[in-house]
Parts: C-alpha cells; sequence; structure tokens
DNA sequence: AAAAAAACTGACTGACCAATCAGTAGTGTT
DNA sequence: AACACTACTGATTGGTCAGTCAGTTTTTTT
C-alpha cells in the first residue's frame, strides 16, 4: 500500500473517530506514519483530504453492496428486502467506520456549501435507497409485499434500519437483540397492504 | 432572563449547528452579548457548559412530553402511540437544535469517560422508549396493539421515529411527505401479532 | 452611605493547528 | 554520469482558541 493509501486510510479513521475538526492533520500523519508535510503534498487541504474520505466511503459502499447482491440468490422480493437489511446491519459492524462518517454533522453541513460534498451524499444515500426500492417494486410483482407507495415504504424501511444502526454505533442499545424484532417489523410493513 | 441564561441559550444554539469543537467560547461570547471571561465566570470549562447545554435539553425534551401527555385524552394505546410518534415529529421540527444536539456525535464520546454525560443521555433515551414502551403496553391491555415483546416493539419503533428525524434535520428527505407512511407504518407494526 | 459580595471585562498566555516552502532523497531515463 | 521528475521532510508562520487574572462596575447587605 503507497503512503498516500496509508494517509487515506488512517484519515477514514479518524475523521470517524473524532469527526472533521477534532482530526488534525498532524494526527493523520503520525497514524500513517508520515511527516505533516506528506499530508499536504497528496491533499492540498483538509476539506480535500475529508472530501476522497468520503468518496472512498461511497465507492466501498456501493462495491459491497454490488457484490452481495450478485452472489446471493432471492425466491421473492421481501427475502431480497431481508437479506438487504441484514447485509446492511452486518456491514455497519464490519465496516463501523464508514457509517460513523456518514451519521457526523460536518458532510451535511458541508453539502450545504459545497457541490462535490452534496453529489456524494446523494450518491450514497440515491444508492441505497434504490437498493431497498428495488425489493419492494420486485416483491409487489411477485405478490410477497402489498405495502403502497414503493419509494416511500422503502424510505420507511431504510430509515428504521439506519436508525437502528445509529444506535448501535453509538453504543446506545444492543442491536444483535434488536436484530429478530427489526426484520419482523419489516415483514409487516413490507406484507401487509397499507 | 440573565446574562447566564444568554449564554446556555446561544451556546445550545452554536453546539447544535456547529458541533462541540466548532464553537468556540469566543462565539457563544458575542452571540449572547457578554465578553469572552463572563462565559468562563458562569461555566467552569467548554465541556462543563456543554453538560449544562445538554441537561437542559435532557430536562426541555422530559418537560414537553410531560405537557403533551398531561393535556391530551387517548382512547386506546395505538392512539397514544401514534399521538406520541406525531409529538415527536412535531418537536424535532420547533426545537430542531435539541435534536441536532442528540444527533451529533460529541455527547457519545463524551459519555465513555464522562459519567455525568452518560447519565443525560441515558436519561433522555430511557424516558423517551419508556413513553413508547407505556403506550405498546397499554394497548395490549386494551387490545389495540397485538405485537410482540413490548420493550423491543417500543425500541425499533423509537429507532424508526427517530431515523426519520435524522433525515429531516440532515435535510435529506422531506419528512413531511413521509409522515403518513410513517404513521401507516408504526399502525402495522403494532397492529399485527409477530 | 459604607462595606461586602457578585457580576463583569480587557488584555494576555501558551498550546495547537492548517498550510507553506525551501530543500533533500530516491527513482527512472538518456 | 548527468538530468529530470516524483516523493518526501524539517522548520516555520500566522491565526485561532480555551482558559487566566488583575482590576472595574454593579448589586446587595448592613
Amino acid at each position: 500500500m503507497s503512503k498516500k493509501d496509508d494517509i487515506l486510510k488512517s484519515a477514514i479513521t479518524l475523521f470517524a473517530d473524532r469527526g472533521f475538526q477534532d482530526a488534525s492533520m498532524t494526527e493523520v500523519a503520525k497514524m500513517a506514519g508520515v511527516s505533516g508535510a506528506t499530508v499536504f503534498y497528496h491533499f492540498k487541504s483538509k476539506e480535500a483530504l475529508f472530501l476522497i474520505a468520503l468518496e472512498t466511503v461511497k465507492d466501498g459502499i456501493i462495491k459491497e453492496f454490488d457484490h452481495y447482491l450478485s452472489e446471493h440468490d432471492f425466491e421473492s422480493g421481501i427475502e431480497l428486502a431481508e437479506g438487504i437489511i441484514s447485509f446492511y446491519l452486518y456491514l455497519a459492524g464490519t465496516m463501523e467506520e464508514w457509517f460513523l462518517l456518514l451519521h457526523s454533522h460536518y458532510p451535511y453541513k458541508l453539502a450545504l456549501v459545497n457541490k462535490e460534498c452534496r453529489s456524494h451524499l446523494e450518491k450514497i444515500y440515491n444508492s441505497l435507497v434504490d437498493i431497498f426500492e428495488r425489493a419492494v417494486a420486485l416483491g409487489r410483482e411477485d405478490g410477497s409485499i402489498n405495502a403502497g407507495d414503493t419509494r416511500k415504504t422503502a424510505l420507511v424501511i431504510f430509515s428504521m434500519v439506519d436508525g437502528v444502526v445509529r444506535f448501535k454505533i453509538y453504543n446506545l442499545y444492543d442491536t444483535g437483540a434488536l436484530f429478530n424484532e427489526l426484520i419482523n417489523s419489516c415483514r409487516k410493513i413490507l406484507k401487509y397492504k397499507t
């Protein structure tokens, strides 16, 4: 792995763990084992480094979901939906850094004034909601899902799952104990007519 | 309102809007219309000010819910649950600062090393989940709710509602358009047997 | 009105941090 | 070996910030 990659990896860890403002470029450099000036040689500013970190997270999430969906077969829309939910929770456990970064306030503040940041966030959330939406649409075709508006149903399911992820990464509740209840709740939302 | 109150009010606004690290004591002082040193006269450190801000939010949320519940009558457990959800979303709209503060990363990081912070957060979340749980328990008694485990059902509903609130305060989706879908989804989760 | 206590302030300090720059080391090309 | 180019660094700078302190103003008490 190149030093540039080391820096990027350290940056993701530190931005996730401490937030943008509280993670210093000196710390990033130290963690990556390079001098402070080297960080600025590879990334022109702290904000630029953050944007590339966010882009890396974006690409990672999309790639992981593509891989998961291509490797598994599902018998119905509702099974696909349950698979996606399980994988989302699994990913939030193994790649906690990504989700901490996405749950921090900074990117959403930056998005208000920075087009690139806004674009990354939109891409991430649209991709995720699209994945949920496709499952709902499939289920409505095969009869396993009877919920009303496809997009809105996908959004509510996504809100719920992401809400549980937030509880997990902020150490508020034990998500493991909640998994079955979450799947059951989603099943009810999807199965029954609105 | 005393200057101490002015300072506290400004602190809540700035901590919510910029996060702990990015809100400076000088800015708090400026917004409150006092000198920088006055802030330190009333609050011994930035962290102490944050803790009192968090405590104020805690008291505010609990008081608002107490007031709402004492002023309204509900015919069944499920109606109570729907009322609570509506009021939670309403509060997140009118008192956005409180929820921004609760959705920032800092208090949860601080809670790992600071007992008082941990205590405030536990009080807030336990109070809120208890409110949801009482509605579920009531509904199970009067037959309007048939979901399984009371506590876990309350937790999942709370996750979902708080997830939608996060989308709202981070400007990700229009929550207004999602309100009916959210209420319908909750109804399904609560109404049907697990 | 005098004394005491509380509220408040301007000026300052030491620490930290993002960013710069001049220069050095390494790597490949001719 | 000379050249060019990329990767990297130590030292420095200008700015910001939390927190302190000595001293002033305001309020309360006697």
